[in-house]
DNA sequence: TTGAAAGCGCTACCAA
DNA sequence: TTGGTAGCGCTTTCAA
């Protein structure tokens, strides 16, 4: 509970200096520096977050977040959107302003021009839902090292200099999923699964996940096949599934690793087949289909989280330092039926 | 995104009198009041958080919590507690200090006790996991109207005058129970119940979700009876646990209502017959039965928000007022398995 | 009833 | 390289 005005006092130092060698802001003598040091470790002091919130608010920090559009592509993002504009509101009273910029999930020149915009515009941080591009890891690791932070959010690049990732353990999702599945079928089904484009959902992840669970602990489970929709349609989701059905009778149990639950769905109600479903995420959509029972059970990944700690991670490295940013921020996997919803 | 120091200047009254009028702290003429409204109005003012966080420092503000012992009563109050010392960390930032004092479930005489302890010795808030009992009701009330407010957590005691309420919702956690009942064992079951003492935990809530969500939904699981543990002992809870499924040969499913996990699923391994076990919380033994498959799936409800919410809610009560404090602030019914624990 | 000023802890700037 | 000082927004105290 030591302030730096008490440190000053012990060490007839002033509080300009001690806040040079706190923050290592150099132009400090080795020798003051180490009383000044001894000092801090001797009263064991601590920054008052109070106090550095108060003062953060002179610099106008300005943060930019780059997120895949709801409207146009996923309305999963609807949900990280709230998050964003929830902190955003938050941290006006530290005199933070956000802007967000949409883009689409597959082109990365677009995500590439938002970079350079942000970081070229005295922005102090970038937040990005990042397409899975060699373009984009480059450009996160130049405007890293110019200084900028940047952090992943729900979808990672980890060699890319980015500050930290939060989101999901899409391994960890899938085993969830089977996990529920094998519980519902008692152990017993024939199972096909829906998966997408592989550039933004990390959807390989979810499906190994899936399958190694079901490997290891139900043998008698067995994975009949699975359909790609490369697409961000409904319609192509409807008919891709409606093909995987027709052409196996025999399944029935059906993992949505991906986006676009209400074209699957609708080849499943049309099949009039008895299927256990299991699917990612809660959208509007998904909750509907829960209350219609057509979809059992749906592990989601708690989207607003995605958007507001992106902003407080980049916030805390702008007042705190980084020192005590971690690399992971892992959102719980979130199970959901239609009672929790 | 208005000062103090604005509104000052444009209504030329000092900011020590815009301060009055805004925490309506009196001896302020109607006039200078009408006017400083309405430049507040004008510059859509807001506190500012930093700056009152920065202030607080000075009140030294002390905050007890009346807690169940987790060591000699029950291990879900750990997490509780972990949650309690997180934001007590949190809090010693902005000068203020916490006080745990450790009773019994049972017994109200302990609690009112160390309610009488607290707003007797200059607490300014007082936060109490509160036994069911009028005698704490009126405690509560009491002190409650000396100007120090009190957060329930946990269980809630509506009718007292406490600020607000932090925790399940054992109603809903009940329908959820229900419902994964009604998933996993494919709407076909005989079920029982174990139940434990209404004191604290607000059982009856849940079995009552529990009962009327089976009940409207799954018209092919009957409900064949429940057992009482009126002890808090994992013996006990043995014991009745046996006695119900040797009375009950058909039961095929059970639902555990209380704790005493431990106690009930050695009666289950023990009659070596197939059960579909649905639990409630998420303490360490939970964990370890789920992990043998024992406990298929387990309703949690976020012991550490219960101890951590009710100190961030008499904070802010302490610092921006009672204004924007709802009443409930509900945990998610947190549905784990073994994947997600 | 009102105003002036100091102070909460930290940072930034200018002067030495 | 160091010190002094003003200021972030709010509260409190003392004086008028």
């Amino acid at each position: 509970m030591a302030t730096i005005k008490q440190i000053a006092d012990l060490t007839n130092v002033s509080r300009g200096t001690i806040d040079r060698v706190i923050n290592n802001r150099g132009r400090v003598s080795p020798e003051t520096e180490e009383k000044v040091r001894a000092a801090i470790e001797a009263l064991n002091y601590l920054p008052n977050k109070a106090g550095k919130n108060l003062a953060v608010r002179k610099k106008n920090l300005r943060f930019g977040f780059i997120l895949i559009s709801p409207n146009n592509y996923n309305p999963f993002f609807l949900d990280v959107e709230k998050g964003i504009k929830k902190k955003a509101k938050e941290l006006e009273t530290f005199g933070v302003s956000v802007d967000i910029r949409y883009t689409s999930p597959t082109d990365a020149s677009t995500q590439i021009e938002s970079m350079d915009y942000f970081a070229n515009n005295g922005y102090n941080g970038i937040a990005i839902t990042a397409i899975n591009s060699h373009g984009i890891a480059e450009k996160i690791r130049e405007v890293s090292s110019r200084g900028i932070p940047v952090v992943t959010s729900n979808t990672d690049i980890p060699a890319s200099g980015r500050l930290a990732y939060t989101g999901s353990n899409y391994y960890q999702c899938g085993k969830v999923a089977a996990n529920l599945l094998g519980l519902i079928t008692n152990g017993c089904a024939k199972v096909g699964v829906i998966t997408g484009s592989e550039n933004v959902m990390c959807i390989t992840e979810r499906s190994l996940g899936f399958r190694d669970y079901l490997q290891k602990h139900y043998p008698n489970i067995s994975y009949v096949g699975a359909a790609t929709n490369n697409r961000y349609d409904e319609i192509e989701n409807y008919l891709i599934t409606k093909a995987l059905l027709d052409e196996h009778p025999e399944i029935d149990a059906l993992y949505l690793a991906a986006a676009g639950v209400s074209g699957a769905c609708r080849a499943v109600t049309d099949s009039r087949r008895r299927i256990t479903v299991v699917a990612n995420d809660c959208v509007s959509a998904t909750k509907e289909l829960m209350r219609q029972e057509v979809i059992a059970v749906t592990i989601d990944q708690n989207p607003t989280y995605q958007g507001a700690k992106p902003l407080e991670i980049l916030f805390d490295a702008a007042t705190v330092g980084t020192a005590f940013i971690e690399e992971y921020y892992y959102t719980d996997a979130i199970i959901k039926v239609r009672t929790n919803i």
